[in-house]
DNA sequence: ATTTGACTTGATCAATCATTCAACTTTTGC
DNA sequence: GCAAAAGTTGAATGATTGATCAAGTCAAAT
């Protein structure tokens, strides 16, 4: 069940939907760019929605192999492992020009109405990218006050990607995504530097 | 140039665009839902596009009566105000069953490669929602530490409200909004803090 | 060797898309 | 009061959309 055109159709509409998003995506892009025809896909997927549901599957299934292990190679620090993640898209920006940016996140904007089935799978991506930051926050240990909520502060450092992803390239100035990375680094700073105060105390 | 016409075309498209995205909505939805006919759509727009334009021009012409006179009704002080205006889109989610959220950052992640002039309307309200945040910021005086960058935090707090508000949406669950919130409100708490200190000192 | 079922081909479909236009009505300027 | 301009009407256009399907190919199983 998972054929070599199956997977071409699914690669094509991951890279199409990244760089057009999904309502901009039509069927035939999808079959000439890949190179299949109509009646193949319309084999494999029930519907134009369904190959959606594959690729968000495949975002699911390929977190840790397709983007937290490149992200993390030769990075240990807890810490260091949360920027280098935001790194990584950083570099997505500059080297599509703007185009890239996070998946998930532009999907999400743009289905306002989405099928059940793809807003869990949405959800999904996001709450699994939150638990490998908060796997980091937790690697952190006392570094962070105790007490700390870090689920929550996890969700707040995709937010503070997402939103600075967004700014970036409607500005289209790699500067404004670096400030607000800036403006988070300064706050985990600061909550490292109350960590040690309660130590000192 | 201004006729009733033209403004029922403009608020309709306007509040379609909001719920069903730019590319989701046809001209026949804007037509049908505004009670107008086709030719006169195209007596005062030469296309599709140039609806997007007028809306966007409406955004950026009513930024303080439309957002922060409402937001900021009965609320002084300045880092209130910016917790107010966020509390605004808040309701706006709950209101609108997560519906809604923040009609700029959503057409500035669906339109990918967004004409040149669209894309510095998207731009340019963004920075007046930055300007009018910033100018809080400023109110603040010494209740934030000298040599803070008010402009850099400004977008900072764009940025949380709009990652907050598509991870509320995509959750379907306020309390991600909440949690949200609640950091960047502890991160100008600890901001705060930092400038009692150095008075202390 | 033949049958079976998975897969491919590509013409074709109805629906919807943004847009056009000629005829018509109303408003404005003189 | 009349001519020009502004605005309205709604049928029609061609292109594109997602989807269908009958005919064909191919590999594996019996």
């Amino acid at each position: 069940m998972n054929s070599a055109t199956r997977q071409k159709i699914v690669m094509t509409a991951l890279e199409l939907f990244y760089v057009k998003g999904y309502n901009s995506t039509s069927i035939a892009d999808i079959l000439s760019r890949s190179q299949v025809h109509s009646g193949s896909l319309y084999h494999f997927f029930p519907g134009k929605q369904d190959v959606l549901v594959a690729v968000l599957e495949f975002y699911r299934d390929g977190i840790r192999e397709n983007l937290l292990d490149l992200a993390w190679m030769g990075v240990d620090d807890p810490i260091d492992r949360i920027f280098a993640l935001l790194n990584g898209y950083r570099t997505g920006l500059l080297e599509s020009d703007f185009a890239w940016g996070c998946p998930i996140g532009n999907l999400a904007l743009e289905l306002s109405e989405p099928d059940p089935n793809i807003r869990k799978l949405l959800d999904v991506n996001f709450k699994n990218w939150i638990a490998a930051v908060e796997g980091c926050l937790h690697d952190a240990g006392a570094r962070l006050p105790e007490g700390t909520d870090r689920h929550a502060l996890a969700e707040f450092i995709l937010t503070t990607m997402e939103g600075a992803i967004m700014q970036a390239r409607t500005a289209q100035d790699i500067a404004v995504f670096d400030r607000n990375i800036a403006v988070l680094r300064e706050h985990v700073a600061l909550l490292e530097n109350a960590a040690r105060q309660i130590w000192i105390n």
